[in-house]
DNA sequence: AGTTATGGTCTCGTTTCGTTACCAAGGATC
DNA sequence: GATCCTTGGTAACGAAACGAGACCATAACT
């Protein structure tokens, strides 16, 4: 039953399909699971935001605060500081005045890119999916009350 | 000389690229970006975990729990209605007692396997880079300290 | 002297998260 | 027939993370 439903899908490599069956067997904690390490970081609500703002070419600070608009200066810093950390992006100060800081990605952030765009691809095709998904649900939940 | 950089790396199709300039350029905040629409759901802590467990077959409240291992009813509950509510996935009651709730991926749901896969593929491939990128960041801080 | 610009940091009030206790319904146990 | 067990949650509360805004150092420019 599940299968006939799986089978008419794209498919997700079986391979995957077993590493999430394993890892589910295990218990998939915090401390043993690489994916949980890796995207506890990379799926906060930021990341993946500055990575694509820096897809193409260096960004000083304040071109990035303007870039993603709602983010604040305290956020904006916290994250590329975690971004650095994990070592996708790059830190460079020029010591002028005012200072210039330019931050860049490295190949490992490069990396990323491509499986992020992946999944940016995805929603942007299957937003209006879940938008309607939404609405249909709110509504039901609305009537229900 | 960004481009020699980005040349002789795997390529990110430039279509999407230009997507990120785009979105940069119009300053992308919530409200007009799909992707951030999006991601603001997937990308928080457990949804991803839990469409993962959710990938072979459906399975029950309690086993979920079981299978993450570390999260809490609450947040699991939570978890799981946000995505029931964008249409990843599905909530059956079976109204025995005790109680009994399935859920399951929706096509949707499923559709957002692949691009997932990526992801955690590259997790898992690059993850001793990010933690040995971690560890010379921590060294460095402790020895400027 | 006063203004402007950059790349932050500090503080404080609000949200969100995680832990624990609790609940309802019926079947099994004694 | 009173008690206990199980499932799938919810309620309440303290802890941690987040967001808005004020503030700062430096030097060039007016």
């Amino acid at each position: 039953m599940t299968r006939e439903h799986v089978s008419n899908l794209p498919e997700v490599p079986e391979e995957i399909i077993q590493h999430f069956d394993q890892w589910q067997a295990e218990g998939v904690d915090a401390s043993n699971c690489p994916v949980r390490d890796v995207l506890d970081r990379i799926g906060d609500k930021w990341s993946v935001l500055i990575l694509m703002m820096l897809a193409r070419e260096p960004k000083r600070f304040s071109a990035l605060n303007k870039a993603v608009g709602d983010i604040s200066k305290r956020m904006l810093t916290q994250t590329l500081r975690a971004l650095q950390r994990d070592g996708l992006v790059e830190r460079t100060v020029y010591p002028t005045t005012p200072p210039r800081v330019d931050y860049r990605l490295t190949d490992l952030g490069h990396s990323a890119l491509r499986p992020l765009a992946g999944l940016i691809v995805w929603a942007d095709k299957r937003h209006d999916d879940i938008r309607a998904a939404r609405d249909a649900f709110d509504r039901q939940e609305t009537v229900a009350a």
